[in-house]
DNA sequence: TGAGTGATTGACT
DNA sequence: GTCAATCACTCAT
């Protein structure tokens, strides 16, 4: 009997993204990472989710953390593609980016929601809710579902526990929209928030 | 050194 | 619809 097309992927290794695919221009990653796979491989489970949508952060973004130069906080933006930044919002909520652009320029895409693909057992009992639209509907929200924290700032997201995967062969995402960001209050107008349109699964449609 | 702000969420009116 | 929670960081004294 013949392992299904999926486990063959997933057994060949086709799955894992070459690290070129982080280094594309940031816009061009925001859209690409549409329809990726977020893996995080913890002691509990694995947790899966597809990356229904993003925002890209960009150098000389009045909105980016990169914007004032780089500090303790937001050194991994500056740091080498394809890597983490994760960074505590409002003092309570963490958010998760995939850094892009070359080392030393700090752009970043960050991911607001996910589409729950596997784990969702152990989604429902870290986010505390029944509701399976709840679980990862923003960039909070995900990060909790997923366990990841800040002590994830900084690992490579090629390989490793926590990891983007490629789309399962012959998955596109139906239609891509493009809109502003939400939740800043500088450079409210560029429209660098990428989603799946339609999607039940994106923080606001 | 202290005030102001923030890439959010959930509880409440 | 409004608003509090809570802390790392920035900027102005």
């Amino acid at each position: 009997m013949p392992d299904s097309p999926r486990r063959a992927i997933r057994a060949s290794g086709a799955s894992r993204l070459p690290r070129g695919f982080f280094a594309q221009p940031t816009l061009e990653l925001a859209r690409a990472l549409l329809g990726c796979r977020l893996v995080h491989e913890t002691e509990a489970g694995r947790l899966i989710g597809r990356i229904v949508e993003t925002e890209a952060y960009l150098r000389e973004d009045p909105a980016s953390h990169s914007f004032r130069g780089r500090t303790p906080r937001n050194a991994s933006m500056f740091g080498p593609p394809g890597r983490a930044y994760v960074y505590l919002v409002y003092g309570m909520h963490e958010c998760f980016n995939v850094v892009s652009a070359a080392e030393g320029v700090g752009e970043a895409v960050l991911v607001r929601a996910l589409e729950p693909l596997e784990g969702l057992q152990l989604m429902h009992a870290r986010r505390g809710t029944s509701d399976v639209r709840e679980l990862c509907r923003g960039p909070a929200k995900l990060t909790q579902a997923l366990a990841i924290t800040r002590a994830h700032d900084g690992v490579d997201l090629v390989r490793g526990a926590l990891r983007i995967e490629a789309p399962e062969r012959g998955f596109e995402p139906a239609r891509i929209a493009q809109r502003p960001r939400i939740g800043i209050s500088r450079a409210v107008d560029a429209p660098l928030r990428f989603l799946v349109a339609g999607s039940p699964w994106v923080s606001r449609p």
